[in-house]
DNA sequence: GACTGATCATGC
DNA sequence: GCATGATCAGTC
């Protein structure tokens, strides 16, 4: 019976190990073993299916702006696919710091260190499936190619501009070939500082780093060529 | 149907 | 409010 694990893994052998081994069990058998409720839908739960897979994988659960595993330098991401392995969602890397940000490179940037080693494990995300009888697929782990690297980085760079120059509230979703930045919070009323258009601080919608569906579904492809 | 902007739970 | 985990749902 698979159990939730009792200690981080050691290497990435491990950790992959017990990746491969929650393939094609549905989320409701994972509940049932860890003795966890399992919500009827995810309006209210939607970071239920991450925190599940954290406790299987042995990953230290916390908010530290850090990866889940600092020890393998290894990221986890549960990614939601329809049947055919498309993603549902866009994927949340990171908050995205609005002020003192002149001093910050893509090199030194969360984003990229988030990024670096990414374990993704696509889970069934249909709508019409519960919770419950969604299954997890077969686990990739990812390190971005220099061509993915490359458009990161360009993507970042012009979004970083836009709010070193005070343009925060021009960025939409829009922007970006990859990388995006949306909103995030609580609610539409949470506010942060942010530099404005005279340089000055004004307030503003805390935002996030979002990767946009099609290249997170690269991703799985390139995954799934490489098995091939 | 896809996409953007909005929102939910939790810990500190 | 910030940071983690993300999905919802109205609008295009």
């Amino acid at each position: 019976m698979i159990t939730p694990a009792t200690s981080p893994p050691n290497t990435i052998e491990q950790l992959t190990l017990r990746a491969q081994a929650l393939a094609g069990l549905t989320l409701g058998e994972l509940a049932q073993n860890a003795n966890i409720r399992i919500p009827s839908n995810f309006k209210r739960d939607k970071g239920w299916t991450g925190q599940l897979l954290e406790l299987y994988l042995g990953a230290n659960a916390g908010s530290n702006p850090e990866q889940d595993f600092p020890e393998l330098g290894v990221e986890l991401k549960t990614l939601p696919i329809d049947s055919s392995g498309m993603p549902l969602e866009t994927t949340y890397v990171c908050f995205a710091h609005l002020l003192n940000v002149s001093g910050i490179t893509w090199e030194s940037s969360n984003v990229r260190n988030k990024l670096n080693c990414v374990l993704w494990i696509p889970v069934e995300g249909n709508r019409e499936l519960k919770p419950a009888e969604r299954r997890i697929a077969t686990p990739v782990l990812w390190q971005p190619t220099a061509q993915q690297l490359a458009t990161l980085k360009q993507d970042w760079e012009e979004l970083m501009d836009m709010i070193v120059l005070g343009e925060v509230e021009n960025i939409t979703a829009k922007h970006g070939q990859a990388l995006q930045i949306r909103p995030k919070a609580a609610d539409g009323k949470a506010l942060t500082d942010a530099i404005g258009k005279d340089g000055e601080k004004v307030k503003t919608r805390p935002r996030g780093f979002y990767l946009r569906k099609q290249f997170t579904h690269q991703i799985l492809l390139q995954a799934f060529y490489d098995e091939v």
